[in-house]
RNA sequence: CGGGGUGUGGUGUAACGGCUAACAUGCUGGUUUUGGGUACCAGUGACUCUGGGUUCGAAUCCCAGCACCCCGACCA
């Protein structure tokens, strides 16, 4: 793409209102835009960015056995009243609005009783289950208080996937493998060194809960860490007996701050029970489904890593969700740098690369290096009389400090695939 | 929801209760410069969040509302 075209500016200064980092940062490079607290625009870079942590986990979840769909942002009250969350007083997070035509609506902050309900035409028999869903939804929630950029928003994208199984050693089985794909999914978006699978509050039918939690200054979130032993505890479970049923003694125990990027949560037969979703096995006997949810938090993964990978120029995304791969930057107007700048963007297109070319006139050298360097896309390509001088470009990674000088075509080649 | 703070051109800041609300940045036009936000000239752009009140006079003081930020509580 080119940077004439992209309709975003950069700033030197971020909004004085906005105090967290991956908000600022994100702000001034124009990723987002803020429309009130608690609620960003993404903007296309920002949009790129989604697509890409999108694409990974949609592979991921794919490669479980997911199936992907997407349900409604309205939801009716019934469906919750079913299990008792429709009340303020028990889910205090509400969104809600009035019908015109009479009867009330909840706005969506979490999708498990709607698809519960949805499901239940669908299962009838052992042999329609087990059944894996997931979508990647905006949720809204209606936080008393928002904080730290998109860290915690009132309106935010969430993957959220269910699991529909007949017993509990089916939905252990899925679990599992869920918790694998999470690891998976955290290293490819280059997070995972520092995600800890963590043992947490499990609410009424299981002891523990799976949270994923990244170490993250910015975070809300205490756990205690053992490296070696590869042991997370939240700090809401940490006590005697979590730390005797987990065989490890506190003083091994690091205690960091981490933000909560996913959590897996096992309901055992409660909701379905409670909604009435029963199905028939092979003896015919009518037996409540098993149901899983595990949810990972988009947007506010793209918090987490502006807030982690980011120095004092700007952001550094890891290539896997940089929202372009190359940033060519073209220096002065001689036209035999433009022409040269022109037929490497071409190339480079032409085999599916994705560079964002700065072909902005009239903008100095040093101000496309520091839009570079806020930007944060991995590779930074300069073209200039100097480097066509040499027939040769510069390439400088955004994580280091040295550049070297690559010939047309080893460039060419090193970035097809 | 409890506590604290802040609202001034697009953005960041300034202005004793008293001249036409200042400076920087951005933007427009021009000259200049071309490997780290080049320099200069000329322009552009604000009912000082809203509504009341005090005063001869309010961006400035008081009250209310709204918005935003921070701390806490909350976060199946």
């Amino acid at each position: 793409m080119r940077q004439t075209q992209l309709f975003t500016k950069t700033r030197k200064e971020a909004p004085a209102d906005e105090m967290a980092k991956n908000a600022q940062l994100l702000i001034r490079a124009g990723y987002v835009h803020k429309e009130m607290a608690g609620a960003y625009d993404l903007l296309p870079l920002g949009f790129r960015v989604v697509d890409n942590i999108k694409k990974i986990i949609r592979e991921e979840m794919n490669a479980l056995g997911g199936q992907e769909f997407i349900m409604t942002g309205i939801q009716s009250k019934d469906v919750w009243t079913s299990t008792d969350r429709w009340s303020d007083d028990i889910v205090d997070i509400w969104f809600k609005s009035e019908l015109h035509a009479g009867g009330q609506v909840g706005f969506g902050w979490s999708h498990e009783e709607p698809i519960t309900e949805m499901i239940k035409n669908h299962i009838s028999s052992f042999r329609d289950l087990p059944i894996y869903v997931y979508q990647f939804q905006t949720k809204l929630r209606n936080e008393l208080r928002a904080k730290s950029g998109l860290m915690r928003g009132r309106e935010f994208v969430m993957k959220d996937m269910y699991s529909y199984s007949t017993d509990a050693e089916q939905h252990e089985k899925f679990y599992q493998k869920t918790i694998d794909a999470y690891k998976k999914v955290f290293d490819r978006l280059g997070v995972g060194e520092d995600t800890f699978v963590t043992f947490a509050a499990g609410g009424a039918f299981t002891e523990f809960s799976h949270e994923f939690q990244t170490i993250c200054e910015a975070g809300e979130d205490i756990i205690y860490i053992n490296r070696e032993k590869n042991i997370a505890i939240n700090e809401e479970v940490l006590n005697e007996k979590t730390l005797k049923d987990l065989n490890i003694s506190r003083e091994e125990l690091e205690q960091v701050k981490t933000a909560e990027v996913g959590n897996i949560f096992n309901f055992g037969t409660e909701k379905c029970e409670k909604m009435g979703l029963y199905f028939k096995n092979e003896k015919g006997e009518t037996i409540p489904v098993h149901l899983g949810s595990y949810g990972i938090g988009i947007t506010r993964m793209i918090g987490v890593i502006a807030e982690k990978f980011s120095d004092e120029k700007g952001l550094v995304w890891p290539e896997s969700v940089a929202p372009f791969q190359i940033h060519v930057l073209v220096l002065g107007e001689d036209e035999i740098v433009i022409a040269q700048a022109e037929k490497l963007y071409g190339q480079l297109t032409k085999r599916n690369i994705e560079v964002l070319f700065d072909d902005r006139k009239g903008v100095s050298p040093g101000e496309k290096f520091s839009d570079a360097d806020l930007l944060g896309i991995p590779y930074r390509v300069v073209v200039s009389a100097k480097t066509v001088q040499q027939e040769s470009v510069e390439i400088k990674k955004r994580t280091s400090a040295d550049s070297e000088l690559v010939s047309y075509d080893e460039f060419i080649a090193r970035f097809t695939v």
